[in-house]
DNA sequence: ACAGTTGACTTGTCTAGAGGAGCTACCGAG
DNA sequence: CTCGGTAGCTCCTCTAGACAAGTCAACTGT
């Protein structure tokens, strides 16, 4: 394995310059997706260092996702997962026609078995951001659907709508199963006539529980989507906060020139 | 201050027993944006522990990008920055009629002052996926014009534009200031008319060159966007490949529910 | 041949310092 | 009153271990 030396004289720290050759030998392709990286025992004997020094030069490359650390295992660079390409026609009027609520149509067009759990429903006061998102009144309250998805098994998802309870109290919404085509199929059912969705994306560092939620590892940022559907009146129906592992997905959107 | 104390016969590490007490801290509200956290002093003459470990519990704040450490100052709750909302509108037809390129579009909206930094326009071959998305044959070349943006003095965003040498050489496209409206413009002044982008947002955390030319600093992902110009018949003119400071944006889409 | 055990290797966590470097406020001298 | 120096506080970096816990391959006993 072609490691370097430290410049001791440097001003840049030794951690550092090991983190810095590590960065090298996989942007060089000296190693690559899957292959483990020399041990703490192995960096510390070749760059004679304090074990605590080549711990912090590997947490470097953890941090930017690069590489991960398995305990009792040892330290690999990062797999690329399947990476999910989100075309906003996804949400097409014929996609939840035939009965597909977007997950499925994205399951089906990348070929992985779909699954939701930790599904809760209630009925409650909605957030102030969100009865603002909804224009609803003070007291006007909101139907919320929490639940994660998974592509194989794995989370990849999870994700909030809200409705206003006037709106989907009554209907399959407040059930476990919507039904088919999923929420979006039963606000048609009920004459409500959708005609576009604004989709708010940024992106951030999980939370501890977002961690857990969709199992992420160090140095893996979140995509945060906050969708909001109107019907043809502007009227705004729904509100869904979803959050993605960021490696995972890449969102696309058509523009307009004119 | 109210920290708690750490249980020693807990199955959680005292490390992040402590990180989970200062999160707690600023969910709850008892630390705001701009506080100062409890020095390492003071959490360590607190808790009793060593100085790695509470070093390692602010350590996890800072990679959730909660805090910024200053080496000498303090450690802080990280202030949030203005949000910029990017609508997609920003190249709609009018604003380069006005002689307004997007990031202009975006300082006049948002109110900062504009700047573009590291101009570095070359012509060469073009790199495979460049070559794929332009739709180039082996031997074509492009243009490509790499830059930052600033708000305020503030680094916000770097961006690559790729174009056909075939289409690009000899306008104003190849000079430092390619004109008012900036690309789209001198595009639609040779008689391309643009018809629609496509956008590909991504997220990830930032390369260390990356971070650098941003100014960012721990847990701080990057967006990555890239947007593709279509002309009428369909044909690409133009890639272009940005990073943003991810919690600094929120890109806005409307997407139509038919 | 198989199951259980063990040893070696690996990362995770912690201790107890020490010295370096940046920042800021205060004090003393001019 | 101003300016320079200094002391104290702050984070940064490193050392040199020690012990815990996970993994895996090899060995041993049945």
């Amino acid at each position: 394995m072609q490691l370097g030396a430290i410049d001791r004289a440097s001003d840049r720290p030794p951690y550092r310059q090991i983190a810095d050759q590590l960065r090298e030998l996989i942007d060089r392709g000296t190693l690559v997706a899957g292959d483990k990286l020399p041990s703490e025992a192995e960096l510390i004997e070749h760059y004679g260092v304090a074990r605590m020094t080549v711990r912090q030069a590997v947490q470097e490359l953890r941090n930017e996702g690069r590489v991960v650390a398995e305990h009792g295992k040892g330290t690999f660079v990062r797999q690329p997962v399947q990476v999910r390409r989100l075309a906003s026609e996804r949400f097409a009027r014929r996609h939840r026609e035939a009965g597909l609520a977007a997950f499925s149509v994205e399951a089906q067009k990348t070929g992985f078995t779909p699954n939701v759990d930790q599904l809760e429903i209630a009925t409650g006061p909605a957030a102030p951001e969100i009865r603002d998102r909804l224009r609803l009144g003070d007291d006007e309250e909101v139907v919320s659907r929490s639940r994660r998805y998974l592509a194989d098994g794995q989370p990849v998802e999870t994700a909030v709508s809200y409705l206003p309870a006037s709106v989907a109290a009554g209907s399959r919404i407040v059930e476990a199963d919507t039904g088919p085509g999923g929420i979006y199929a039963r606000l048609e059912d009920m004459g409500f006539e959708l005609d576009h969705f604004t989709e708010e994306v940024s992106a951030r560092m999980p939370t501890a529980e977002e961690r857990r939620r969709l199992q992420l590892t160090d140095g893996v940022p979140v995509v945060v989507l906050v969708r909001t559907a109107y019907d043809t009146a502007g009227r705004p129906l729904e509100v869904c906060d979803t959050l993605k592992a960021a490696p995972a997905y890449v969102l696309e959107y058509e523009v307009p020139a004119r």
